[in-house]
DNA sequence: CATAGGATCGCCT
DNA sequence: GGCGATCCTATGT
């Protein structure tokens, strides 16, 4: 059910970013499994894109998690106050990432309702990458750098139909430090999914 | 060591 | 739509 590590390993990060739509983020966390469709995604794209922590092959001890290969888990604080999530792509040494911005609550949905201390769903229980984090129990010091073939978090193809016609391309969020890039149109939105 | 600022959120008006 | 929260990270002295 997991992806394998092959699916991680592309070379283009904006590819992959839009094909994540529809795919199963889930979470293993103190005994509570957690999961939901991602319906928005980012792209950075390395070491040549601007809004990309990795711009200009920069490596501190935050984003070396970057440069492992495709399939791990790319945990950060920002803010001071919020966990956000990224997938890194490609081969070994390349910090690509792919930001989850949302997702639809699928299973667990009573601990996700927990943990964000929230009653009922809605439209804006996890629309966005901080509350995606919080409703799945992700944490920057538990979850960074762990691989997505382990079993506290990991990725599944759950045979959701991505209609190619429901998504909107534009530009990424938050980026307004990154110039020229920060117009890119790497920011992907699921509108609707079938099945 | 000091300091500025951030891939956000929720509450306020 | 404006703003404060909150603290780590990166950078500079």
């Amino acid at each position: 059910m997991k992806l394998p590590s092959g699916y991680f390993q592309g070379t283009d990060v904006v590819l992959l970013a839009r094909d994540l739509l529809g795919k199963v983020l889930v979470t293993c966390v103190d005994g509570h499994r957690t999961s939901g469709i991602i319906t928005e995604t980012e792209a950075y794209a390395g070491v040549t894109d601007r809004a990309s922590h990795a711009y200009g092959g920069r490596r501190t001890p935050r984003t070396s998690t970057m440069y492992l290969p495709g399939g791990h888990s790319y945990v950060y604080l920002c803010y001071g106050i919020h966990s956000l999530f990224n997938v890194v792509t490609g081969p070994a040494h390349v910090p690509h990432a792919v930001l989850v911005r949302a997702i639809r609550p699928l299973e667990g949905t009573g601990v996700i309702l927990h943990r964000r201390r929230a009653s009922k769903l809605s439209p804006t229980l996890c629309n966005g990458p901080g509350k995606v984090c919080s409703a799945l129990g992700i944490d920057y010091r538990r979850h960074d750098s762990l691989s997505l073939l382990g079993d506290e978090v990991w990725i599944e193809d759950g045979g959701y139909d991505v209609n190619r016609d429901t998504v909107t391309v534009g530009p990424r969020i938050g980026v307004d430090y990154a110039g020229d890039d920060a117009l890119l149109p790497y920011r992907f939105v699921l509108d609707t999914i079938r099945g």
